[in-house]
DNA sequence: TCAAAAGTGTTATCCTTACACCCATGT
DNA sequence: ACATGGGTGTAAGGATAACACTTTTGA
């Protein structure tokens, strides 16, 4: 049994957007390859999450909020050289102030998912080029990687989801088109043989990964729970708000329905107070109302991120 | 770092429907208190779902179709006596006869979530006074309290809603109305003191949480993925697939928008025969499209599980 | 006066829910 | 004949997406 034993690390993936910039909370930079916070599971540590908040906070000096729990990954596929190590990752995220160190803009890790101004441009003609280049193989394998990638970047006549992440790093990877990929990955391709121009910072290990499951996890999580508030201050205008979503889900949303959404839902309620920081009509300023965490646990406290295209 | 470390454990939640009856597979039945196939991670597992498959087959002659992830439990509250074991769980999709040994009933481990049958019988009036008497505390935790009762079993005018699986266990666990609740749970009250009368069958440590959770996860995917078919024979009629949807979700589905649903979604297609076995008219037999697990991975393929109330 | 962002009103469309009814078989 | 489950049509309601337009500030 004592061959059995496994070492236990537990990762972090830390969300705040101050500013309307999504970002994520590394070790290591801004020299080096950047890392997520983690460490060893410790005997003391009474729960997982409890050993999580530990480490974040020893090794960033950052308290935490919101915590869930995201996947456990031990695949020795992705670092065969290494002996095992069992990753436990956590999701959590939290409000700090705009230009701390340490936090990282997470579209200069994954470029490909900040569709705000539309993905017609240069970046994904490229991107669509390559992945269908990748994609020639005998005719199974073809056809489902094709669909596999229609799906995933929303070619054809499949719209882009936020959610699909993962997915859509997962591919890239597999196509070989991250520094990361696999040795051997490509027809007869060394790593990095065909990466992309704007493949995006790379990170220690599977890092990469993991971040992208937490990206993916908040985006879908988005939709049907009030998880934005989050990220927020205490007080906010309907604009940030829109603007911190649209943020996260690397789409834009509609202003009247995403107003409306928002207010019929009694997420909020107005503190009497307006701000003109923005320019502009000055503002109502809003509050999230907490109490709808209780009431409505179960029922659709949605935002809207329609699928584009 | 040698202190660090674990025990690392795979769990399996693998469910089959034969005949309409959602079961779980379970070692240790009939005589002694039932357990999940699970086994300790070990060091020639290439990946977590390699060492589960492995640990399944072997334990229960039983291959494995779907598999997903569900969740890793490594808190030591649940089993204080005990050193800690990281227990990575999964669940798993199958089809098998109906009969074969090792298959246990759900709803004999949690009665209170079938309510095919409606809930107004006098299990839920039980339910209702015990966990109603559990939130009598002082001010705000009371308030707390019933709150999430309410959302969780759909009291008040909150939706019972299936997915809601593990908060109701989590909820009868706290307020110690199911065996293996926390020593001294209640104020002042020993373990089983307060127990229900239809307090389901108990399972071995904490195996009965992770198969609500598994519960959980499926009935949740049940809305918007088609997972259901893993569970069906090559061909069926929609009879049968309405009656495994409404036994893994605990409700009954409106007959017509549940068959229009199924078919405006091409998940199905007619292989153009016909049975009888039913009894009264006979039933068009189906096979389900393969196809559109690649085709709309992301789009909207779900099933109809209506909140009921 | 004009740009910029806030905020309002209205309409078309689709999806969900529900109701009422007919069909084909075995007993 | 009738019970039983299979199968169809259609109407009401609500949520969603999109459109055009007004309001209030700062420069």
């Amino acid at each position: 049994m004592v061959a059995d034993l496994q070492a236990v690390e537990l990762v972090a993936v830390i969300v705040a957007v101050p500013g309307g910039v999504p970002q994520v909370l590394t070790l290591g930079a801004p020299i080096g390859v950047p890392a997520l916070p983690a460490g060893p599971l410790e005997a003391d540590h009474r729960s997982l999450q409890y050993g999580l908040r530990t480490w974040v906070e020893r090794q960033t000096g950052h308290p935490l909020g919101y915590v869930e729990q995201l996947y456990t990954f031990a695949d020795r596929e992705r670092a065969p050289a290494r002996e095992r190590v069992v990753s436990v990752s956590y999701l959590g995220l939290t409000r700090v102030e705009a230009g701390e160190p340490g936090w990282r803009d997470w579209y200069q890790i994954f470029p490909w998912e900040d569709c705000r101004d539309g993905r017609s441009d240069s970046l994904y003609a490229d991107l669509r080029a390559r992945l269908g280049a990748w994609a020639q193989a005998s005719a199974p394998v073809a056809a489902r990687r094709q669909a596999r990638i229609d799906v995933a970047f929303g070619f054809g006549d499949a719209a882009w989801a936020p959610e699909n992440c993962l997915q859509r790093y997962e591919l890239l990877w597999e196509a070989g088109l991250v520094p990361e990929a696999p040795v051997g990955a490509g027809p007869g391709a060394g790593p990095g043989e065909h990466e992309l121009p704007a493949a995006g910072q790379r990170m220690l290990g599977d890092h990469r990964r993991i971040l992208a499951t937490g990206i993916a996890r908040l985006r879908a999580k988005l939709q049907y729970r009030p998880v934005v508030f989050e990220l927020m201050p205490d007080t906010f205008t309907l604009g940030t708000l829109q603007l911190t979503v649209e943020a996260l889900a690397g789409t834009r949303v509609h202003k009247q329905n995403f107003r409306r959404l928002v207010e019929q839902q009694h997420l909020v309620e107005p503190t009497g107070a307006t701000t003109a920081v923005t320019g502009g009509r000055p503002a109502k300023v809003y509050r999230f109302r907490r109490e709808i965490l209780a009431e409505r646990q179960a029922a659709g406290t949605k935002l809207p991120v329609p699928r584009s295209r």
